[in-house]
DNA sequence: CTGTATCCTTAGGGATACTG
DNA sequence: CAGTATCCCTAAGGATACAG
């Protein structure tokens, strides 16, 4: 896609997040908890190993995710969502609402989505202090698994 | 892309509007009242003629938006969001508001985006009248144009 | 005015092998 | 474990001509 082909609102989330698969990374940081490489390599969607690297890589550059070293082993890298990334769930939110009201699919909407409808705001607050929280958590996200 | 990677809630929406275009379309239909397909084809990010058809196609095949007769001359295509995309508005809004706090460029967010930060349920309200109402309403819009 | 029909280009993605 | 490096491929998009 042809960069800055406007300067509309719309169009600037597009070109920061409008590809196929960095919503879906955002989603794995934020509601499954996934913080290193090989846990979003996990993804039910199969990502594929050069391109979760590229989207990482353009997500840092966006600033919506930062890398840090673990501070249990050096050699681990943990990835987490920044606060323009954690301004982002509102919108994740109502995208996945959408979804679940929509989708044939979804037949029946597991458990975070239903926090979601009921109390945004907490759900919010959870992700927040999880992501602010130092240490390899490990996941615990149910849907979308 | 590959379809239905997985049913997650996120990858639906994904797979309904997350391409390059869709979103835009939406934000036309919704923001500036365009009804037309010559009006659609002239957003400020020019999108080519066949592109505009596919994914005019796409979105009501989807059934986001639909198409119908003008009453006023039986030549003319009119095409508006559907309550599924209505629907969508909430999420459109998340998107916009996301990126005028984010984005460089769009140092002083115009009219209409203080008005989705002021009183959101408002102007979902207005929009949908808009489409409800049936004539051709010309563009109103002035951000993003 | 509302699209089709072509042709062409390219970025994005997929598979896989390999590396420190 | 956390990525690079390649190679390949195709869907998506762009330009333009044309048609009912």
């Amino acid at each position: 896609m042809k960069k800055n082909r406007s300067h509309c609102p719309v169009n600037y989330a597009l070109e920061v997040f409008g590809d196929k698969w960095t919503l879906l990374i955002i989603r794995d940081l934020a509601l499954f908890n996934k913080r290193t490489y090989g846990e979003l390599r996990k993804s039910r969607e199969k990502i594929a190993t050069n391109i979760l690297a590229a989207r990482l890589r353009s997500m840092e550059q966006e600033g919506i995710i930062a890398k840090e070293i673990s501070p249990e082993d050096n050699k681990v890298y943990l990835y987490r969502l920044t606060t323009k990334g954690l301004d982002l769930l509102p919108a994740l939110f109502e995208i996945a609402l959408w979804s679940t009201k929509y989708d044939p699919e979804t037949a029946a909407p597991p458990g975070i989505i239903e926090r979601i409808k009921e109390e945004p705001a907490a759900v919010i607050n959870e992700i927040i202090a999880a992501t602010k929280s130092t240490g390899n958590l490990s996941c615990k996200g149910e849907d979308c698994q």
